[in-house]
DNA sequence: TCTTATGTTAGAATCATTCTAATATGGTAA
DNA sequence: TTACCATATTAGAATGATTCTAACATAAGA
């Protein structure tokens, strides 16, 4: 908690109770939610919690680096804290999301996942647009 | 234009017109647009054209394995034709897909890019899904 | 403690995608 | 080749995630 107020004034980002509780919550459990998810967890604890608080508390945390966007799910965005970067595996049936840690031991944390398809994108901004200026 | 026809009863998909050009778009151009932007650029050619029925010729050839499906942008999907499978880069200004083929020669292809992200995504069925049978 | 730039909130608005129910048609069988 | 019918297409309504709006509240520097 303490920490968790360090870390975000330090990245110049105002501590309110509302983004310490997402934070702290991504922090904690090892979950990759979405948006209304993060929500209902956070709602008995937090009843004054609104859900587009939720939307804007997440954009100026991955804005931060203090989180991840996940764009594996096209029916919504998925979240999780920004530990080191490591693959994912996404259920279609449940919806849930695995993490699969370190490139090399794909195999071991696969195992009995049935695995169907595999991507692998980069993101950022093409040279057209880094030429024209549109950089930001 | 035959050849679609073939590969699609093949498939055992029934040919249809709005179908085969939906197939014959993306197979054309190096292209990876939303369904919105094929309905756009099919409707000239193709007037009676509906949205409704470019989303369900793209889930069905989709299903077919004709064409992939790409989550990259959260705000829509984007598609492609099924050639073999390949990276993709994004441009978070223009929304632009490129493909960066061989995953060897990554960094010849992306030179110029501004890579901000990477992320590989593994998406199947869990192993709880597999064992309660909810396969499908 | 005061001040104010910034954040929170509920609800409305937006927009991609899916659903519905009426109409049309590809492709098989006679 | 024609007739039939399971399956496709279509327009528009419905849905659901996300963003916007405008009023109110608060973190944190002075």
């Amino acid at each position: 908690m303490v920490m968790t107020v360090e870390t975000l004034r330090r990245k110049k980002v105002k501590a309110t109770p509302q983004r310490i509780a997402v934070v702290e919550l991504l922090k904690a459990e090892r979950i990759h939610p979405s948006a209304e998810e993060i929500y209902r967890l956070l709602k008995p604890a937090c009843p004054s919690l609104s859900l587009a608080t939720v939307y804007n508390t997440l954009e100026v945390l991955v804005e931060a680096g203090e989180i991840r966007r996940l764009t594996i799910d096209a029916k919504r965005t998925n979240y999780e804290y920004a530990r080191p970067p490591h693959d994912h595996f996404w259920c279609r049936l449940c919806g849930r999301i695995f993490d699969v840690p370190g490139r090399m031991k794909r195999p071991d944390f696969l195992t009995g996942h049935k695995v169907e398809q595999s991507s692998r994108y980069y993101k950022g901004i093409c040279r057209d647009c880094v030429k024209q200026n549109k950089n930001k």
